[in-house]
DNA sequence: CACCACCCCTGGACGC
DNA sequence: TGCGTCCAGGGGTGGT
């Protein structure tokens, strides 16, 4: 659920409201939550210390105490790090699996009613960075054309598979991918490899771009997401194609295809998004075309509804 | 190695 | 109202 917009929404509410407090408490309320076995216990989850800093890559949050300890926080799809300052109403304590108190009394909660998040916890934060963030890509925020090019160079897998990989580049989502691609006037099934300059610039531009605008405001949420202040983002009401299949296109108002690529639900126009005639036959060697047989029998990779 | 299918889990929307 | 089905923004893993 939370893509790069909205983890980053969230990292700015804990810099806000926890750098700079000691964590008087923490208990953690489900066990199979922290990931890394052995290290369990309030001091895991950074009891003692003070919270030096709240750090982001891609959609990965750390938390790290001045005395080195560092607590890797992934959202997941459901997963929010509320914050209660001290005085105000608690906010939803329902599927809470971690639970932090600070010296001013603010209260942090971790819940995820549908765990696929988690906690992960280190002895310091270049041991966070070396297990948990190692295989990422550079930050979507700043992603450059010439990045973008040496990392799609040769993929034979559609742009939107390779945008969604965080080996690529970290950070963008089912939501952004859509976005991104549709403001860059690129298919979502081209071909990652096939990509020329000048649609990899407009890509990376409107990769940096559609980021840079959701988090203005407060992130998308289409269901669950809230910042760590409990307040829902905005940028659902400013995404272009993302949960508006068979409307308009807001550019040429021939209505919004959708489709599955990667095992997601994509939404493009067929209009602003070309491909090129009889793609990817055209370009497509013997191998790849019997390799997309092959797929298509089963499930196909790129197929409209 | 690159890529893909499948799985993890709960809740909300929808149809009957 | 209640039940069944489908779907969802995440990643990890094992197989091809």
């Amino acid at each position: 659920m939370p893509e790069l917009p909205e983890v980053e929404t969230v990292r700015r509410g804990l810099a806000r409201s926890i750098v700079g407090r000691r964590v008087e408490s923490a208990r953690l309320l489900r066990r199979d939550v922290l990931r890394t076995g052995g290290r369990a216990g309030p001091a895991a989850l950074l009891a003692g210390g003070t919270i030096a800093a709240a750090l982001r890559r891609g959609k990965h949050l750390a938390i790290e105490a001045r005395d080195g300890r560092a607590l890797g926080v992934h959202l997941g799809m459901t997963g929010q790090l509320l914050v209660t300052r001290p005085g105000a109403r608690a906010g939803r304590n329902d599927h809470a699996h971690a639970r932090w108190a600070f010296d001013d009394g603010t209260v942090l909660v971790f819940r995820d009613p549908r765990r696929f998040g988690g906690l992960w916890s280190y002895p310091s934060l270049d041991a966070l960075r070396a297990d948990r963030w190692a295989d990422l890509g550079p930050d979507a925020l700043r992603i450059t054309a010439h990045e973008l090019a040496v990392r799609l160079a040769r993929g034979r897998r559609a742009v939107k598979a390779a945008l969604l990989d965080q080996a690529v580049l970290a950070g963008v989502g089912n939501i952004y991918a859509d976005e991104a691609l549709f403001r860059a006037g690129v298919h979502p099934c081209r071909e990652a490899g096939s990509l020329t300059r000048h649609e990899l610039e407009r890509l990376a531009d409107s990769i940096r771009g559609v980021l840079r605008e959701a988090i203005r405001a407060g992130g998308s949420t289409v269901r669950d997401y809230a910042g760590a202040d409990g307040r829902p983002g905005r940028q659902q009401e400013r995404n272009l194609v993302y949960g508006r299949g068979g409307q308009p296109c807001v550019r040429c108002e021939r209505l919004l295809a959708t489709g599955l690529v990667a095992q997601r639900r994509t939404v493009y126009c067929e209009a602003c998004q070309r491909l090129p005639m009889s793609y990817p036959h055209t370009n497509a060697s013997d191998s790849s075309a019997r390799r997309e047989r092959r797929v298509r029998r089963k499930a196909p990779e790129c197929s409209s509804d």
